[in-house]
DNA sequence: CGAACGACCTGTTCGC
DNA sequence: TGCGAACAGGTCGTTC
């Protein structure tokens, strides 16, 4: 579910409610999930966003780090509420609570101490991060569209995003990355800047379940122009949108206008 | 080595 | 209507 702009709407939020706050408790509701001892009594100094992970900084130093994969999501509510269908995990604050919702269990989270992790991927969020692509990308015989979606790579474009990035470039998903132009590039770096941008500033898109931590719906899927939209005139040009199976995916274009 | 595939889970939607 | 198959925002380990 949550690409990169669902997590830093997720972020923004979480900043603005728990910096400062103790954490008084934590309890586990699946067993999937586990934590180290020691996490009770820290208290919150950051909350900050790296690709799509959640990365929340503790008074020893130390990280907890979660990604909500796929139908994970967090919620934040009073003490005394009823826990929501689907909780796997509560971190208890002073008066309120943040809640992991995750219907499908692949959410995960896990406890980092000492400096960041350097694996060389870019943020998909960087300023001028065409460089990082070009070179990366010049070699290989691979769709662009896995090429974008690889977090080794780029962090933080998953499916929905992927597609609407590649349908404002004008670049077809199944284009080898090596076949591409300096200006196919900026292409793709520009769309990258203007699609997750626009989506944070909608605070994500709502496809099924996803909700922000408020349990408020996003509003970028009333901007989606190609994702879903199988059969249906493609708005640049008038050509049926297609969809077919990459990767295992599903995939949107519009067959006269991505090339 | 890079790339493709199945697995991890559960819920919802689609086709017969 | 009922039931099984296909599919869903993401990654990871294994295989080719």
């Amino acid at each position: 579910m949550p690409e990169l702009p669902e997590v830093e709407t997720l972020c923004r939020q979480l900043r603005s409610k728990i910096v400062s706050s103790r954490i008084a408790g934590i309890s586990i509701l699946d067993s999937r999930l586990q934590l180290p001892e020691h996490v009770k009594g820290q208290q919150v100094i950051s909350v900050t966003r790296r690709g799509k992970w959640i990365v929340i900084g503790l008074d020893d130093g130390r990280r907890l780090e979660i990604h909500l994969r796929m139908t994970g999501r967090l919620l934040w509510q009073e003490k005394e509420a009823a826990l929501p269908m689907h909780c796997r995990l509560v971190f208890d604050l002073y008066s309120h609570q943040v809640v992991i919702v995750d219907p499908r269990r692949f959410a995960t989270l896990s406890l980092a101490g000492g400096g960041e992790g350097h694996d060389g991927a870019v943020d998909a969020l960087a300023s001028r991060c065409a460089e990082t692509l070009i070179a990366k990308g010049c070699k290989r015989r691979r769709p662009l569209k896995s090429f974008l979606m690889d977090q080794g790579i780029i962090r933080g474009i998953g499916n929905i995003y992927a597609c609407e990035i590649l349908y404002r470039a004008g670049l077809s998903p199944r284009r080898e990355t090596a076949g591409l132009s300096p200006d196919d590039w900026r292409n793709v770096e520009k769309a990258i800047g203007a699609v997750l941008t626009k989506a944070i500033d909608c605070r994500g898109t709502s496809i099924s379940d996803w909700r922000d931590l408020f349990g408020n719906k996003g509003e970028y899927q009333k901007e989606l122009l190609v994702y879903g939209r199988e059969g249906q005139k493609c708005h640049r040009c008038g050509e049926l949108v297609h969809r077919e199976r990459l990767l295992g995916r599903g995939t949107w274009f519009c067959p006269g206008c991505q090339m």
